[in-house]
DNA sequence: CAAAAAATTTAAAACGATTTGGTTGATGCA
DNA sequence: TGCATCAACCAAATCGTTTTAAATTTTTTG
């Protein structure tokens, strides 16, 4: 049903029916209900493609999608998707080619400018990202999921990853360890660069040499956990303590230590970020795992709320939003062997 | 830059300009390259939306987005995402309700009737699936991710479930193993019930009882394969084997084997369903998972292949994909143990 | 009660493409 | 040459809304 003949039957002009159903004021109450009763019961909807041109609106949020499929990404959307249930907002989602960051750069140009979407979210920024320059050049709107040192004006969403691994680094050493590893997530990246600052910060407010030995910087995958933290107990003197960029990452080192023969809390502690997944969870490892938490599904309600307020009007420059992350101590934490040279 | 100025800019007319970039035939090869190279120099791109409008087609692909946040999820899509870069045509999610079905299908039929998507994708369907039933009624285009006993036609890709638990369990019972247990997925689902097809058959043709209280149905999370496992383990006799439906349950069993005191590959042989995901791998757990495998992005990547045929004229019926899944044989199945009794 | 002001409603003009139904001019054929 | 055919191009209608500017009706005011 069209709305010219929609509004035919209501005996009434298309106009005033439009504005009707979009809630303008200089419409009587009593045909704002008539029309709006009788749209229900003819089933009359508003052709969304026709809107879509003649407001400029798409009506969708776009996401880029990385290729090596992170997991974490399936919760961020579903949060977003959660909080933008009964809003009249799809989210948009595109492949990216993940080589390098020009092709990235290019798909976020096409995106912005394709009219598909009405903004976009950046996840994963770089200290200095060549995706918002982009797009505040572009004056397309944009969140940040992370945080940059790019210096434009645009909105962000993070969380303290910097304060988090300083705590949890700092109360390893508290338990006594003095050789800490850290296997981090891709370099470059600046959650990576805050989660290096934090646990540099807390060695050297405690005089401990930093040692480049011990870090790595890779994606979050079990396989490069378990490789890495081989490596490092391989060292001597061994780690005798590891802090982990992710669940996966926390999996990995796991199967290392024990393939070392070593128990994890009593040999080496471990503590990884988490990001709070349905499917496995960190007080059910054995032992259970020390976390910093975060909740990503929140993480991607919240973003799509600040979206829509960014789409509302609301300056990027007033939007900063960075979260505190909790630090939940379980058993994969305990005091420094004292034995720890084997 | 709008079509009529650019047709201007060219000396042409708005309709030859549109042919040639549609690649129509009556417009002269010559003309169509001057078209083409022009709109690439001048930057003009069509106004989606008005081409949305007019053409009356979406361009995009609806997916349906569970609420407990699959982790196959995020391969499915990015093996969608990956096929679809090139095409003109986007993938949206949709959150669903995850409550009752009632829900679900009220929120397929918005989708098919939206004009937002040109065809949608059923996940996880029931072999009697009313949203099945509602597409077909609609006359809207889609894919069915798995399969449905539904008696409308319809497209659909699925992985052999049924031969590769067959094969799985009957590996087992050649191994010696006489309590199998399975854990496998929600209730209801074809997809489960093909499971169970598989594992009972390959009892009954050795002649094994089949025993309800060595199978559960739930959730693919290692929480609760741990619980199940727990619980299966206290069984006396206690089962020797286990059948699993996907890596985040092999998880929860390692655990709950280990928590017995018991040695996986030993004590317990364990064969799970693994839908390859590049950051957590069977063959790199302790000891390594063997595993009935089939990649989740492959079949992602494919079904965006079948909807594009469905998309252009192919008839539904004709659209039945079948992949066989592989058995890959690792260190977490050895013979059942002669001392089964503890 | 008439004029002014306010509240409703409407006709028609966008929005920016595709597509229908021609119109040209060149070529082929008798 | 004359006529039909064909390749190449074009003018105008169309998709289904929203929005601008104007017309109508109703209410208020002096």
């Amino acid at each position: 049903m069209k709305l010219k003949e929609f509004a035919r039957q209501l005996g009434l002009s298309p106009t005033t029916v439009s504005r009707a159903l979009s809630g303008y004021p200089e419409v009587s109450e009593k045909t704002r209900k008539r029309v709006a009763e009788e749209a229900v019961r003819l089933g009359y909807r508003p052709n969304i493609n026709a809107v879509r041109l003649v407001t400029g609106r798409a009506g969708a949020i776009g996401v880029v999608m990385g290729r090596t499929g992170e997991f974490h990404f399936a919760e961020y959307m579903s949060g977003m998707a959660e909080r933008l249930d009964g809003e009249d907002i799809d989210i948009l989602v595109s492949p990216t080619a993940d080589r390098d960051l020009t092709d990235e750069v290019a798909l976020y140009s096409r995106l912005a400018t394709s009219g598909r979407v009405d903004a976009v979210i950046v996840h994963s920024p770089k200290p200095n990202d060549e995706r918002i320059a982009l797009l505040h050049e572009l004056g397309f709107p944009f969140l940040v999921h992370g945080r940059s040192e790019t210096d434009v004006p645009h909105a962000w969403l993070d969380i303290d990853n910097e304060g988090a691994i300083r705590r949890a680094t700092s109360h390893l050493i508290d338990l006594g360890h003095r050789r800490i590893a850290m296997i981090n997530g891709r370099a470059g990246r600046t959650f990576s660069l805050h989660r290096d600052k934090g646990y540099r910060d807390a060695l050297q407010e405690r005089g401990i040499p930093f040692d480049p030995r011990l870090v790595a910087h890779d994606h979050f995958t079990d396989e490069l956990g378990f490789r890495y933290a081989r490596s490092f107990l391989e060292q001597s003197p061994r780690p005798t303590a590891f802090v982990a960029g992710s669940m996966m990452t926390a999996l990995g080192i796991y199967r290392a230590v024990r393939s070392r023969g070593l128990v994890v809390g009593r040999d080496v502690s471990v503590i990884a970020h988490d990001d709070v997944f349905p499917y496995l969870t960190a007080d059910n490892m054995v032992p259970s795992l020390s976390a910093t938490r975060s909740s990503m599904r929140a993480a991607g309600g919240r973003s799509a709320d600040l979206v829509l307020q960014l789409l509302g009007g609301r300056a990027a420059e007033e939007i900063h939003e960075l979260w505190p992350v909790e630090l939940i101590l379980r058993e994969s934490t305990g005091p420094a062997p004292t034995d720890a040279q084997p």
